[in-house]
RNA sequence: GUGGUUGUAGCUCAGCUGGUUAGAGCGCUUGAUUGUGGUUCAAGAGGUCGCCGGUUCGAAACCGGUCUUCCACCCCA
């Protein structure tokens, strides 16, 4: 080995089986999104760094991958800014275009470029890879994929309801129990923090109450507190950090705490809304529950946000979020698109899905059947039978060459084969075949003449 | 971006306060077995100790840098 070769930090090479696991979920997800009606559209894996820079915050712009201009790309850099050093300047120069960092403002980037030509409400779906130049952790990638369903141009909450009913399908048929999705409502945290007069710190404020399972009560009160919230107000949002009881009384609650507050009473409003509907309407497995701490994605959410939170039996957060956005398309000067979607945590449901053994076992069946190799006057007859096995749809080889019969055995053991195929001397002089269960070890022999014999077989099982 | 952590055979990992020729299990190859895998037994192949530099008579081990892994934070899927 002359120079170890390695890929970059956070990135991933997926073997067959791997492949064959993520394929599955990918498989699942679409099929249901195809099933709610929403069509598949794709964008660019890069875009202008103008459609992306500014619409994730600071932090987000840190965070996108920004692609070199071609050609002699200082040649352009004027010296004050070369000299100055000072990196945001600089970036504007020699980088025009970076890679796509979400699925969703290109998303509205596209709703914007083609409205002409969509009709509205548009449920649209996209599986494809981002990129964040983040620092990689447990379940977090620097390449990853994002699947997302969204539809904008309607502004019925029964939208959101539809969403609830997705995750619960998708979840169902991946046969992942215990799946708990919380529900809460931008306006219930516009609400709260305006009764407790902190409207102008929103977001400090609801970044901190989004900690409270991971810090603790005290915790959150500390932040808030750092975050110059006053002793006052963090008094009174403390009844939260307990809200207890089903979810109709937490609503109660809530609206009775929120009665002050317009925007906070239509949240209530909305929530209660999304509530009763999915109630009439039951799930198949999943968990609905209210949840004021969730405010994920507050830079773009207007409305409700949805997240999944994987089975508590495991230890992985959320599999899923999403949320309504009002304005989205708005930066791109389209006003007044409602917009509201979801996304699957792939990798994540991924490692749940393995830790939990949820991966169904033919998954890692490349191979149906292998036809061993005795010769050359042998390997025609199983080549035609492998023919054969191909036209009718069964997964099936030959071995390539007649290497010892042990160490073709070992290869369809390894493989994970279920059947293998002998056609020997023996067998070609009786016109037959012999097949071997791999896992049990009983052998059967067949007419060469009538292989729809062993087809029909293998079908049963 | 901040703090910590990891890197030794294809894989998982030992390797003592710095001291001869760097080990184990699994896997791989070959044989026991010229038409039968998984189990067993025997033999064998396989390593610039992540990379660069420094300290030392001597470095896998100590120091500095760098890349990588994982974890926490920030943020987020």
């Amino acid at each position: 080995m002359a120079q170890k070769p390695s890929i970059p930090k956070g990135t991933r090479d997926f073997t067959p089986s791997e492949v064959a696991k993520r394929n599955y979920i990918f498989g699942v997800i679409k099929k249901h999104f195809e099933i709610f009606g929403f069509q598949p559209i794709e964008t660019p894996s890069f875009e202008n760094s103008d459609t992306l820079m500014g619409k994730y915050g600071d932090e987000g712009d840190r965070l996108i991958f920004k692609i070199l201009n071609s050609g002699d790309f200082l040649n352009k850099v004027d010296d004050a800014t070369y000299i100055s050093k000072d990196s945001t300047s600089l970036t504007s120069k020699i980088s025009e275009k970076a890679l796509r960092y979400d699925l969703t403002v290109p998303f509205a980037r596209y709703v914007v470029m083609h409205q002409n030509e969509i009709d509205f409400p548009f449920k649209r779906y996209q599986i494809q890879p981002v990129w964040r130049a983040d620092r990689p952790q447990k379940g977090r990638f620097r390449e990853f994929y994002q699947c997302d369903a969204d539809v904008v141009g309607a502004d019925s909450l029964l939208q959101e309801v539809e969403f609830i009913q997705l995750y619960d399908a998708v979840f169902a048929d991946l046969g992942l129990e215990g799946v708990n999705i919380k529900v809460n409502n931008r306006k219930i945290l516009a609400g709260i923090a305006e009764v407790i007069g902190a409207k102008d710190v929103l977001i400090d404020f609801t970044v901190a109450l989004d900690k409270l399972d991971k810090i603790g009560a005290e915790g959150v009160k500390k932040e808030m507190s750092d975050k110059g919230i006053s002793v006052d107000s963090i008094a009174k949002v403390e009844p939260l950090f307990s809200l207890s009881g089903s979810n109709s009384e937490q609503l109660s609650t809530l609206k009775e705490l929120l009665a002050d507050s317009k925007e906070g009473s239509k949240g209530v409003e909305e929530l209660a809304f999304i509530f009763e509907t999915v109630d009439a309407l039951g799930l198949l497995s999943a968990q609905l529950s209210i949840d004021v701490t969730l405010a994920r994605g507050l830079n773009y959410y207007t409305g409700t946000i949805l997240e999944v939170a994987a089975p508590q039996k495991v230890d992985m957060g959320s599999i899923g979020g999403g949320g309504r956005y009002d304005d989205l398309t708005g930066i791109f000067g389209l006003k007044d698109v409602s917009g509201v979607g979801i996304s699957f945590g792939l990798d994540r449901i991924y490692l749940v899905l393995e830790e939990l053994g949820l991966f169904p076992e033919t998954l890692d069946q490349s191979l149906q059947v292998l036809c061993l190799n005795f010769g050359a006057k042998e390997a025609l007859a199983a080549l035609k039978l492998t023919t054969f096995l191909r036209k009718s749809g069964t997964k099936a080889d030959l071995y390539p060459s007649d290497a010892k019969i042990q160490k073709q055995f070992k290869y369809a053991n390894n493989r994970n084969v279920p059947y293998v195929i002998l056609i020997g001397e023996k067998e070609l002089a009786e016109n037959s075949f012999v097949v071997k269960n791999m896992e049990s070890g009983a052998q059967e022999t067949y007419n060469l003449k009538s292989p729809e014999d062993f087809i029909h077989q293998l079908k049963m099982e």
